[in-house]
DNA sequence: TAAAAATACTCCATAGGTATTTTAT
DNA sequence: ATAAAATACCTATGGAGTATTTTTA
């Protein structure tokens, strides 16, 4: 527990993003490259974060950096918190501990033809993402599944998700945590496909074969 | 090692901050008041965290929040990271493991006079930090040294503290850390001891006896 | 009706982009 | 001469404020 009213000492994220990318790259331009902004960014985020510490946290060779003591300390502190957030926060989403899977669920006729073949593009793209696809009758349990993509037919398959039904105050059961329970603004199909997608670093590609927008309710 | 071109999955700082407060304090204007925000931000905030998260955390039971499970669970791991990325920083700053008191060293005719006299309201409105005042010589050693803050007379004795001699390639060395070799843009005597103060929760007292702009150099 | 959360705006700080300069190999 | 970091300047996204509405105890 922390004592109120005393501000914390942390530096923004972005800064420790940059940091963290160009620590492990030894390079502000290929961690501008991994980052996805420009290399400008990176060095400004940089410099902000050594400012903020008053602590260099590279030494500037000329065109080279290296990490100093200080710097390569504080790098392997960081990335590893940073991997722990990340974690939990895909824990949280799945409501379970993350394992390389991706449990897919759909009506039998869905899953042999619209589904497989639109997985084929994905699939290929990310070998290394397990997919199961247990086929599931209507009456799906979203309380008791694991699943994290549920396609299914009928609109009353989907009644659990509005978010009506997640503000009727009732005691929460301990499972409480499979995505029939996602009870967010609209969860909708996409947007709890998007997320498990993402998860498994594939958001780029999911729009290639499941539709964005307003999809939800019934298939 | 995390796989290269691998967008990570992280909610931004200040949701994560919002959501620990909340947490922490079972009230979004509670936890308002502890971040020094409004109501409405850290309602926000809160929002976003679980939207883009896709999980409820908090049940609103009309004007009271609880904790949902996945929420509790977030809220032990995320405020325990949090924790430790800011103990990461401090200990960054401080270029050694942070322990509670203080070390001011200053010249014995400054420190028995001047210095003691302007700390006494630092001290009074911070019970809490415990200071130590060794006195020192003139030719105090910056690299062995563990001191926060060293006032001195004379130039020389802050030639190591000069950008210029920081960027010049020596054998970085172990104990490297002390607040000599801070050498960031401009390390003045204000900076270091801001940072330091900062640090022990209490920077808007210091420019109450420590001037603010380019002291610096000698006294 | 009182107290707290959600919401609809508005504003601004800062993260990020573009273009250029500096520096070392 | 090339490649990478720093810097100056500009833009825009999102974090935060004010005011208002909603909701339950």
């Amino acid at each position: 527990m922390r004592k109120a009213m005393m501000r914390r000492f942390l530096p923004s994220l972005s800064a420790l993003l940059a940091f963290e990318s160009a620590g492990r790259h030894g390079s502000f331009t290929k961690a501008a490259e991994d980052l996805a902004i420009t290399q400008s960014g990176v060095s400004r985020q940089i410099g902000n974060l050594e400012t903020f510490l008053g602590v260099r946290l590279f030494e500037r060779i000329g065109s080279r950096i290296v990490l100093t003591n200080a710097g390569g300390a504080y790098l392997k502190e960081i990335s590893r918190l940073l991997d722990e957030i990340e974690r939990a926060s895909i824990d949280t989403v799945r409501g379970r501990k993350l394992d390389d899977r991706l449990l897919i669920c759909a009506h039998p006729t869905l899953s042999s033809r619209w589904l497989s073949l639109r997985l084929q593009g994905f699939l290929t793209a990310n070998p290394a993402v397990l997919i199961e696809i247990p086929t599931a009758t209507q009456g799906l349990d979203f309380e008791a599944t694991e699943v994290d993509i549920a396609i299914l037919r009928g609109c009353d398959s989907w009644r659990g998700l509005s978010p009506r039904s997640s503000s009727r105050p009732r005691p929460p059961s301990r499972k409480s945590n499979s995505p029939g329970r996602i009870g967010v603004p609209v969860p909708t199909v996409a947007g709890v496909a998007r997320n498990a997608f993402r998860l498994a670093g594939a958001q780029l590609r999911l729009r290639n074969f499941v539709p964005d927008a307003p999809i939800v309710t019934c298939l």
